[in-house]
DNA sequence: AACCAGTTCAACCGCTGGTCG
DNA sequence: CCGACCAGCGGTTGAACTGGT
């Protein structure tokens, strides 16, 4: 899933990254850290540009990035921040240890926005029926349905209005029971008294009012702690000591600082400690 | 089996903010 | 203060993949 690559007009190239431009950025950035994204390519011996470098090192071959697999956690973790933040997605990464902006990003548009549609769609629906309690729940659905599909197109994407999407945190409506249509047009009925707030989208997916009752740890539980100040037990001179004798050793010492030190969130961070500038050091090949 | 439409996700592009001379 | 340079951010693109017909 991934452009072909190709050299543009300037020789650079584009498009996908082989296994070889791979390992030879990685190499180079356990060995000196980035020193300058710009400049780096032409001393690591590839031809691309620094941002796409910085790109892939940051997004994939960065130690400690996570692939696929979100947990329920997770993805209830992105949406409440998303809910808080909007679309900052640095800083909803930041809050995710291992994830990258731009893979939450992806999952956001990809898993996440349909599901805090359509949970805005019943909260929506919630709220309308609850005000007609009395009225009759069929009529109720096919209007607020029509009126989702005016809406859609002109919920503004605004981080003034952050809580686009999603608002499980809603007034809960005063009756027992409610029905409502979900987003695949099945019925929903939801029972609870109105003190409680565990009600349950359509999709199965649980509100944030349910998690954070059942998983208050996981809330509470402070994230990582920022990698300033915490050093590894590097060798005497640094990573480019001869006790490091290949790529292979550097990664080791590194994945034993990650189980001394749970919980890292920029290994690039600790790599800058001791990278010198490769002046003089053209030739990498 | 072939085609098509929808989905996914790696990568690109343009903009913004910070830093430095 | 101003301009140049750079890193980082967020939106968008496009090719591969997937599922339906």
């Amino acid at each position: 899933m991934v452009r072909a690559a190709f050299f543009d007009k300037n020789g650079l190239k584009k498009g996908a990254w082989s296994p070889e431009e791979d390992d030879k950025l990685k190499a180079y950035i356990m060995k000196y850290g980035h020193w300058n994204w710009r400049e780096l390519p032409k001393f690591a011996g590839l031809s691309r540009c620094g941002k796409s470098c910085r790109l892939r090192w940051m997004n994939y071959l960065r130690p400690g990035v996570k692939y696929g697999n979100y947990s329920k956690e997770e993805g209830a973790l992105i949406m409440k921040l998303h809910k808080q933040l909007g679309n900052k997605w640095s800083k909803i990464a930041a809050e995710l240890p291992g994830r990258t902006d731009n893979e939450i990003k992806n999952y956001w548009h990809t898993h996440l926005k349909k599901r805090t549609k359509e949970s805005q769609s019943a909260t929506r629906l919630k709220e309308k029926c609850s005000m007609e309690q009395s009225s009759e729940i069929a009529k109720c659905e096919v209007n607020s349905k029509n009126e989702d599909l005016k809406d859609e197109s002109s919920v503004p994407n605004n981080p003034l209005h952050p809580i686009l999407e999603s608002s499980p945190l809603s007034p809960e409506p005063s009756s027992n029971e409610l029905s409502y249509l979900t987003s695949d047009s099945s019925l929903v009925t939801v029972s609870g008294t109105s003190s409680s707030s565990n009600w349950i989208a359509g999709d199965g997916l649980l509100c944030f009012e349910t998690f954070e009752s059942t998983s208050e740890d996981f809330w509470t539980q402070p994230f990582v702690a920022d990698l300033d100040g915490y050093r590894l037990p590097l060798p005497e001179g640094g990573l480019g000591s001869p006790y490091l004798a290949s790529y292979d050793d550097v990664m080791d010492l590194f994945y034993q600082g990650m189980q001394d030190f749970r919980g890292i969130s920029s290994a690039g961070d600790i790599l800058h400690i001791c990278a010198p500038q490769p002046i003089g050091w053209l030739n990498m090949q």
